[in-house]
DNA sequence: GAGACTGAGTTCGAAATCCGAACTCAGTAG
DNA sequence: CTACTGAGTTCGGATTTCGAACTCAGTCTC
């Protein structure tokens, strides 16, 4: 039912531009301050070829944007743009669940409240209850959460 | 940095599980109750042996667990476990995002909040401040949210 | 001004993954 | 006996991924 034609739910669409190994490893990356290309390629041990196609697409697709940053030998670097900072309670949420649920390498806690410093808890908030709630008070098309 | 022999950080290991173009979609459509192989096959448009190989991966990390739900032509299906269910706000960020930012498909608003029915908001909550707050007040190791 | 270095990529061939289409296999229904 | 259902498996070909080595412009060091 999902001809490669057709668009697809947005989700589909945003999960075949970043739904892959590297892309959020990437934005993370990016959230640490990391700009240059030989930086990531350390940093996440991705091979060359694979960042370089990476990138283009993250730029293609609004999420990074390639800033010159020198001109002698002219130099690029890739920023988080608008969009891409706004995947960070995504990429919180994953961190969060990697925390609890993964089975490799019991890690501390490390995403904390800054100013108070004290661990991290995620929810939504509808502004017009002004109140906080789980995901089970969720609804929505194609996707209900319930149990 | 960061050999193949090495757990790496939480979240990598977790991406090189759910990090694929199918995982997530896969969570999701648990979470609209699709629990059978020739379901999740129709839904997803995703193929035959791809699909097998996801669901083992997922069943093997505990995000879904395959249970026998007819004898007489032996029968099982795919239910999300707990950790599997716990990725909803991971899952929520990121229709959330695509409905913002992905180019696609404008899409209207799809999540809400049930009581009220007014557009959801994605926040952070603080236990000991009783705040909620974005993404910029979080502090982590490893990930380092500014601007 | 020769040689090493830097940053941002490309090129290469081997290995792994993905795909759709067709097949299997046990049991049921007509 | 034939058709159908559900949950896969098998197949060969196309695509993606990989690490290692190479390029290329400019700069720094001696």
């Amino acid at each position: 039912m999902n001809q490669q034609g057709q668009p697809g739910s947005a989700i589909e669409e945003t999960l075949r531009v970043v739904g892959d190994r590297w892309s959020i490893l990437l934005v993370r990356a990016g959230l640490r301050g990391i700009r240059r290309f030989d930086d990531f390629c350390d940093d996440l041990g991705i091979a060359r070829p694979v960042l370089t196609e990476r990138l283009r697409r993250l730029v293609k697709f609004g999420i990074l944007e390639r800033v010159k940053y020198q001109d002698k030998p002219v130099r690029y670097e890739y920023r988080l743009t608008e969009a891409g900072l706004a995947l960070s309670p995504a990429l919180v949420a994953l961190v969060r669940w990697s925390e609890e649920y993964s089975q490799e390498v019991s890690s501390e806690t490390t995403l904390v409240h800054a100013p108070c410093g004290t661990e991290l808890e995620q929810a939504f908030w509808c502004r017009s209850c002004q109140t906080t709630f789980g995901p089970n008070a969720v609804k929505g098309v194609g996707l209900n959460i319930e149990a």
